[in-house]
RNA sequence: GCCUCGGUACUCCAACGGUAGAGAGGGCGGACUCAAAAUCCGCACAGUGUCGGUUCAAAUCCGACUCGAGGCACCA
């Protein structure tokens, strides 16, 4: 059983050249042992690090998508690890789902099974890709043991009024029989199986994320610069502040007056009707007892036999009805009809707007479809709306506006807002688009609500004691959705004694979005085994908040969102001390082929398994990480693995060809190869750190291709500047391509492991250039170039640029208007 | 429709406002070989999407356009 290299693997060369296979399986168990990766306690000296990879959804094994992003990850963990940092970078599983429960559907057996298999599977897989996770710190979503937690949170939540239940028409997907979140719909789609989204009258829980809307909008403040930019705005216009007015219309015949929303209350004099939303309580009580009721009625019927498909299309004609009611305009008193159309939401501000067609699109293609007036009240110098049929929305002086006729938008908005203030008619107001969060889901495989509903005390909370509610076993259970959560049909799971008072109750059947899972659990990773609390206030000042995130860009309104949510609501519970959960979030790109995601219905699937086997985990790492810059996509058909391959043989045999012994003095070696390590390690430090890995990585080549001469044409291989060359490109590539860094670390006469090598210090002496070339320029054209001191002195320079005779040919006999030194850079002399 | 980001060689990608090319892939040629692979050496190809502005100097800053990617989309 003699494993001798080049002669066991299927990867061959000819030349000499490291065995992939046997490489891997030989340092695989090395590292099981030394558990390089495992984060330190609590009074570890060293400065802490929390690197974070979002956590994956156990479907099947891992493919090119995680295989890139955990790279990413890994890379950043191993560099702080060099850098001598207390890192936690844990992983865990995303564990509750449909995909799981619909594969038990399809099995007729219990949900668990699938998705801890499939846990095993990509856990083996990571443990073979070389992740550099703390296999101390794994947590499942659906261990009873973790989501106890989701259910504590959720019953903290439900005592502070946070967690609450209401009526409300909400998403319905019909294919995956459960709601959705706002969030959860894309286009009228469900996000999970695109199908068409319908609406529902329900009774849900709901997560008050609007009362943390403006918190969740300025303190994206601190993000700034450390999150992409992109996400920044997707969240912001997820969250569609506006700022604007509510201004107070009497009604005729109605003691109440009603209230609107309008961003442009400087155009209230332009307001010609009223719109209220045709689902809105108000509009059917606006017309209650009246001939207009049965027409409303009718109106209604349309409307939702339109789908969200329909509703979609912005360019759809206006429709809507005439109440036959009227408001007062509270500026100029005149009398403005009420109308009923589906354009204006019922759930947004107060369901009702003024309309102003001159200025705004919608209310001009309505007033144009229902022959309403139309009355311009700031000149702005386009065409007249009521011709063009093209809203006027631009800036300019105000019209026909009584006491704000000749300002401007802002000023005009200040001073209506401030008249209509002092007559107690109005008042400046915010308003956003962001909805609460429904968490409530129809299925089986994920947190049960902890929730006994009682005849006579109502909602009650499950005592803390009696935590966690656990899913029965599903085996025997009829898991087909229904559009009722299937756990409502299990007798002996859902009715209780209510904790209360002890009269019969039933549990809450619905279980938790798993969004809810995932809001919180790079909390529990620092407790991940204490039973006693959700997380240790003590863990999490060590380590929280997360450093660095890495996950993918899919998540940028949904996950990070409510993790950002829920972080306020625990600060604002005292319960950690921060607002923001994630310091740095690196969005990487996706793994293309051809052009296109990947699918097995596209044809264009490039199985991970298969990569591995022909290329080996570094290979396919380093190729992951050199592609381009982590955030763009990588189309699969541009990489070479079998380049990344090459390279890092051609890295490996440099190993091989020291021959001087570990713990030479360095600084006796060649001056010249010292300079191009100590440059090299200087700038992929710079470069890892600011995720320009691929950079990196162009910089360890050029120190293999300086050493390879350098041994072959150079100070040959006994010079000490040869081995520190070669230490550090065993170092540098610890963080991308472990197995050959390990095995490079070996041949060079060390001990495992590489990874805990540590980052070598760099000697600023030797990152000093002896010359540096300097652009000589007439008229920013380029003459000459010399090689120059660089602590040259601006004089100097301008001395030796008038001496040189390119630049005297060039300037000969002409005027010199300006002359600019850049030392030691370039002059450029203006004629 | 509105907003954001991007466009550099055959391809993927580098370049504090100051030499357009770091690195790689692909192609071609040579050395080695019976031959191929692998390895080593060499070569070529040529380009900052378009137009204008700022500047001594623009791939880089500003504006318009164009193409591409993404987000929001009756949110008043």
């Amino acid at each position: 059983m003699k494993n001798s290299p080049a002669s066991h693997g299927r990867i061959l060369f000819m030349h000499e050249a490291y065995d992939i296979p046997f490489v891997q399986e030989k340092w695989l168990p090395v590292w099981d042992q030394l558990t390089p990766f495992k984060s330190g306690n609590a009074d570890d000296p060293r400065p802490k690090k929390y690197v974070l990879d979002m956590f994956p959804y156990p479907s099947g094994d891992l493919h090119m998508g995680h295989a890139e992003a955990y790279t990413l990850g890994d890379v950043i963990a191993r560099y702080w690890v060099q850098k001598g940092f207390n890192v936690l970078h844990p992983i865990g599983w995303d564990a509750f789902g449909l995909p799981a429960e619909n594969a038990a559907i399809k099995r007729s057996a219990d949900p668990r099974a699938w998705t801890y298999e499939n846990i095993a599977v990509q856990k083996s897989s990571m443990r073979r890709f070389a992740c550099s996770f703390d296999w101390d710190r794994v947590l499942h979503t659906c261990d009873p043991e973790y989501y106890k937690w989701n259910q504590w949170l959720f019953i903290e939540m439900f005592n502070k009024g946070l967690a609450y239940r209401k009526d409300s028409p909400v998403n319905w997907c019909p294919s995956c029989q459960t709601v959705l979140a706002n969030e959860q719909v894309v286009a009228g789609l469900c996000e999970r199986c695109d199908s068409v989204v319908t609406k529902k009258k329900l009774n849900q829980w709901y997560l008050k994320i609007t009362d943390y809307a403006d918190r969740l909008v300025d303190d994206m403040a601190e993000l700034e610069g450390q999150w992409p930019e992109k996400v920044l705005m997707m969240q912001r216009n997820w969250i569609g502040r506006s700022q604007g007015a509510e201004v107070k219309f009497e009604i005729e015949g109605r003691s109440e007056a009603i209230t609107v929303y309008t961003t442009r209350p400087d155009t209230l004099y332009g307001a010609t009707f009223m719109v209220v939303a045709a689902d809105a309580a108000l509009a059917s009580e606006l017309v209650e007892g009246t001939q207009v009721a049965p027409v409303l009625a009718k109106y209604m019927e349309e409307v939702k036999a339109a789908s969200d498909i329909d509703r979609l299309a912005t360019d759809r004609p206006k429709s809507g009805i005439f109440l036959e009611r009227y408001a007062i305009n509270p500026v100029n008193g005149e009398r403005i009809p009420i109308w009923a159309s589906d354009y204006v939401l019922a759930d947004y501000g107060t369901g009702a707007i003024m309309a102003v067609p001159a200025h705004d699109q919608r209310d001009l293609d309505f007033a144009r479809a229902m022959k309403l007036p139309i009355r311009l009240v700031v000149e702005t110098g386009e065409e007249d709306p009521s011709a063009t049929g093209i809203a006027a929305a631009g800036e300019g002086k105000l019209i026909n506006s009584g006491s704000l006729n000749g300002l401007a938008k802002d000023a005009a908005i200040a001073k209506i807002i401030e008249e209509l203030s002092a007559k107690n008619l109005g008042i400046g107001a915010k308003n956003y688009r962001l909805r609460d969060w429904l968490i409530s889901r129809q299925r089986f495989w994920g947190t049960p609500i902890p929730i006994i509903h009682c005849p006579s005390c109502g909602e009650v909370p499950v005592p803390q004691d009696q935590l966690p509610v656990e899913l029965p076993d599903a085996t025997g259970i009829d898991l087909k959705p229904k559009g009722s959560s299937p756990l409502g049909a299990i007798e002996s799971w859902v009715n209780v004694p209510c904790p209360k008072c002890g009269a019969a109750a039933k549990r809450d059947a619905d279980t938790m979005d798993t969004f809810m899972d995932s809001s919180w659990y790079y909390l529990r990773y620092v407790s991940n085994t204490n039973n006693e609390v959700a997380f240790d206030r003590k863990e999490v000042d060590t380590w929280l908040p997360v450093d660095q995130y890495v996950g993918g860009v899919t998540h940028a309104i949904l996950h990070l969102l409510y993790s950002r949510f829920i972080t306020k609501v625990l600060f604002d519970m005292g319960k950690v001390g921060f607002q923001e959960p994630f310091t740095k979030l690196l969005n990487q790109g996706m793994v293309l082929m051809d052009g296109s995601a990947m699918s097995k219905s596209r044809g264009n699937l490039v199985k991970l398994s298969d990569e591995l086997e022909k290329h080996g985990v570094d290979a396919i790492r380093l190729s992951m990480v050199f592609a381009g810059p982590p955030e763009d996509d990588i189309d699969w058909a541009d990489v070479s693995p079998s380049g990344s391959l090459k390279f890092l043989n051609r890295a490996w045999r440099i190993s091989g060809d020291v021959t001087s012994k570990p713990g030479v003095d360095f600084a006796t070696g060649d001056l010249s190869l010292r300079k191009v390590t100590h440059k090299s390690l200087n700038d992929i430090s710079f470069a890892v750190e600011t995720f320009r890995f691929n950079v990196a990585i162009a910089r360890v080549m050029e120190l293999v291709n300086a050493t390879r001469k350098a041994i072959d044409s150079g100070c040959g291989p006994s010079d000490p500047a040869v081995r520190e060359a070669a230490e550090a490109i065993a170092i540098a590539l610890s963080l991308v391509a472990p197995f050959t860094a390990e095995e490079m670390w070996e041949r060079l006469g060390h001990k495992p492991a590489v990874a805990l090598a540590g980052w070598p210090a760099i000697d600023p002496a030797l990152l000093e250039e002896d010359a540096v070339t300097v652009i000589l320029q007439v008229n920013g054209k380029i003459k000459d170039r010399i090689d120059v001191n660089p602590n040259i002195s601006e004089s100097d320079l301008e001395k030796l640029a008038m001496e040189n005779p390119e630049i005297k040919a060039a300037i000969a006999g002409a005027i010199i208007t300006k002359v600019i030194v850049r030392a030691p850079k370039l002059v450029n002399i203006v004629l």
